[in-house]
DNA sequence: ACAGATTACATCGTGTACGATATAATTGAG
DNA sequence: CTCAATTATATCGTACACGATGTAATCTGT
């Protein structure tokens, strides 16, 4: 019955993507950071001032998701915004010296906790049952208290 | 590199769970629904009368997750709470005649709209590979005028 | 050069999603 | 039997995530 096995991908999606931000939670929270906080950083760190948009297509949300979540970004001095020059309309994004000199204790702090996932992503059988146990998983990497 | 590996599969999981929810929401709209509340009604479908804590542990949401969930259901009709004659401290959930008969036509239309999803539950290589071919799909599927 | 289309960004309303906290009912150890 | 621990649910504050709408700047065709 297609209808039933398309569901359980979605769900398995759905599932694991909830987990997933919860485990980053838990690490971030350190750095005072959440998961689209994280992902905006990380997309800066590959490349400095970049637009609104060109982030917004990298992460794949609108402009009413992202503003939010930069607006957390500059409360708390992680980031900048700069008019560009060229064109009046766009915003550049610069990370500050805070975002540059903690890049390296925040990507040492997740590689601790997630090194584990390379066996994940390589082995095993059809996605819905890799995406299965890999929410089994992170089921029991959420309810560790170690972490 | 583990580190940037595991960040795509994280990455990916999250795109295709918002993809997901997007294109669950056009399919959806005609019944007025959202993904998670379609989710809480699929749990209802396969066996009603079924406690909060219940659909919480098989959603793996929270409770303060699933309340507004169920608030929503129940101002629009779908689902009716009764305590519990056992417990006093349970609330039972249960389908309302419009969630019986509409369970169909839902399924139906979902039907109609995924069932390509087939394909991409049994071919291909890794985790990770896969769920990029599932997100270039969603997003093909998410800019079409057609759904 | 200039009106209309497009683009970049902002804001708003709705709906999850989470952890923390609160309350009432039930359970269980003594 | 009783009171402390547990369980079921509710509520609150914070933070996305989305589509719709609004505004200003840029681009395009003529």
């Amino acid at each position: 019955m297609p209808y039933k096995l398309e569901h359980q991908l979605c769900f398995e999606v759905y599932k694991a993507a909830n987990q997933f931000t919860k485990l980053y939670a838990k690490i971030l929270k350190t750095f005072d950071l959440t998961y689209p906080q994280y992902l905006v950083l990380l997309a800066l760190w590959e490349k400095d001032a970049q637009t609104s948009s060109t982030i917004c297509e990298k992460l794949n949300l609108g402009i009413g998701t992202l503003n939010p979540v930069l607006q957390k970004l500059l409360e708390k001095g992680w980031i900048l915004k700069q008019p560009s020059p060229t064109d009046k309309r766009a915003t550049m994004l610069f990370l500050t010296k805070k975002a540059q000199q903690q890049k390296q204790h925040i990507e040492q702090a997740i590689l601790e906790k997630l090194l584990c996932f390379d066996y994940l992503a390589t082995e095993g059988p059809s996605l819905k049952e890799k995406l299965q146990r890999l929410n089994e998983f992170l089921l029991l990497l959420n309810s560790e208290e170690s972490l």
